[in-house]
RNA sequence: GGCCCUAUGGUCAAGCGGUCAAGACGUCGCCCUCUCAAGGCGGAAACAGGAGUUCGAUUCUCCUUAGGGUCACCA
């Protein structure tokens, strides 16, 4: 198979010779390193052809004595080459520009340009839809085309993709697999949505895209040619819009594996957990931070209990505290309706703002300053008994403020 | 350095001779509100510079500038 293949690409090269746009080339590797120091002041770059005019006995001679040789395309020397492509437009570059590169080498393999015309053709390709980077390439590409007598074909050139720095995003330069970015967790629609917007825009302008909907929707007119910087941040909201687009049970099936990781033996309301992170969740991999304070107690600073907007103080929440842990301990009923009624009517009695009970009932529950979710979604998750647990060592902190 | 390409807010990006120069992300403010989000409303923010062509240039041409790509017996 192997061999069969570079048998193909051998023939053609050599079919190349015999039409006069290719050649042999004996030049060793030493004397095209010096050639390449001596040009590097001289302006001059690339190989100087120097076997591409060889007198047919030294050629004989060489090729007898088995001297190790690669096939060379003979490039015009005069003229220029002019290509069309759907995006980028005509574009025309001076033969003597081109250098003749390689297209079989010594060990008999086809150079990769090579192998890309010789491939594209025997697989009857038609359009060739690649990255910017190949545009000066083409004409060297063409020529071979046209060296055959084959069909060229129809060049769709896509603006390249850069990073914040704006250079060509690379394996040593900051790239990122689709995998790599689906384990930081975008979901696979969002990062398909997000790039195909990179680079293209619909004329309408419209930005939610499903792929089904983008392969109807695509129009080659709408590429751009100026490349484009990925932009992390517009990819999390396109994450977060389809997170949130999903229907809740599916929601739920999406992060279970999450929520059992983070929660491990421990049970969990999912349901309820899925209602509070929908909305809040811009990666999939920010579960685990967002749900560790439910399965650990967090040390806090008592401070924590003051808040300004809330009109929580360190003083009002140790007067709320005891009150809500008593009327809380006496609730039968261990859910939203009830723990929310008794909370208001709390703070009804004690003639507080809401935010007065809130907040200190809150912050002992969870030990953070931010949670998804609010005092009541966290007692109900965490259950009566943690609860009441909790709000005890947040009202002994604020009790014993400690050294 | 040669050649090629590109150039509208911080980012993506409409525009294709006449617009108060869209929209989105981000950012800022307000509302909503038991924190944060989500949601609603509003604000700031751009045609790189210079010559032309034209009655009129963001739009067409040229130059400058700036960025990028590419220059292997790599793929």
């Amino acid at each position: 198979m192997q061999s069969q293949r570079l048998s193909l690409y051998r023939s053609f090269a050599e079919e190349l010779v015999q039409k006069g746009r290719a050649y042999f080339c004996f030049c060793s590797r030493e004397r095209l390193e010096s050639l390449k120091s001596q040009t590097e002041d001289s302006g001059f770059s690339g190989y100087d052809r120097h076997c591409r005019d060889l007198p047919a006995e030294e050629l004989e001679r060489l090729l007898a004595s088995g001297a190790p040789y690669v096939i060379r395309q003979k490039m015009p020397l005069t003229g220029s080459t002019t290509f069309t492509d759907a995006v980028f437009g005509s574009i025309t570059v001076e033969n003597n520009e081109l250098e003749d590169q390689v297209l079989l080498k010594s060990d008999g393999f086809p150079t990769y340009n090579f192998a890309n015309v010789i491939d594209d053709h025997t697989m009857a390709i038609t359009h060739v839809v690649r990255g910017s980077e190949y545009l000066s390439s083409v004409p060297k590409y063409n020529l071979l085309y046209e060296a055959f007598g084959w069909e060229i074909p129809t060049y769709v050139h896509l603006p390249l993709i850069v990073g914040q720095d704006g250079r060509k995003l690379s394996k040593r330069h900051g790239s990122t697999s689709f995998d790599d970015l689906v384990a930081e967790g975008y979901l696979p629609e969002a990062i398909v949505n997000y790039i195909a917007m990179l680079g293209w825009c619909p004329a309408d302008n419209r930005e939610i895209f499903s792929l089904p909907e983008l392969c109807r929707n695509f129009d080659i007119s709408g590429i751009s040619k100026s490349p484009s910087v990925f932009d992390y941040d517009k990819l999390s909201w396109f994450n977060a819009e389809y997170l949130r687009a999903m229907q809740p049970a599916d929601f739920l099936e999406l992060i279970r594996p999450r929520l059992d990781l983070a929660f491990g033996e421990m049970e969990y309301d999912g349901p309820l957990l899925a209602e509070l992170l929908q909305p809040r969740l811009t990666k999939l991999n920010q579960i685990g931070e967002m749900v560790g304070f439910l399965t650990v107690r967090q040390t806090y600073d008592p401070a924590l209990f003051s808040n300004k907007k809330s009109k929580s103080t360190p003083e009002s929440a140790m007067s709320v505290l005891p009150k809500a842990i008593e009327i809380l301990s006496h609730l039968s009923d261990w859910n939203r309706a009830s723990i929310h009624d008794a909370l208001m009517k709390l703070a009804e009695r004690l003639d507080l703002k809401t935010g007065q009970v809130m907040w200190p009932v809150r912050i002992a529950a969870s030990g953070q300053a931010v949670t998804p979710g609010g005092a009541i979604e966290i007692l109900v998750i965490l259950g009566k008994a943690e609860s009441l647990e909790r709000l005890g060592i947040g009202l002994d902190l604020l009790t014993n403020p400690g050294p």
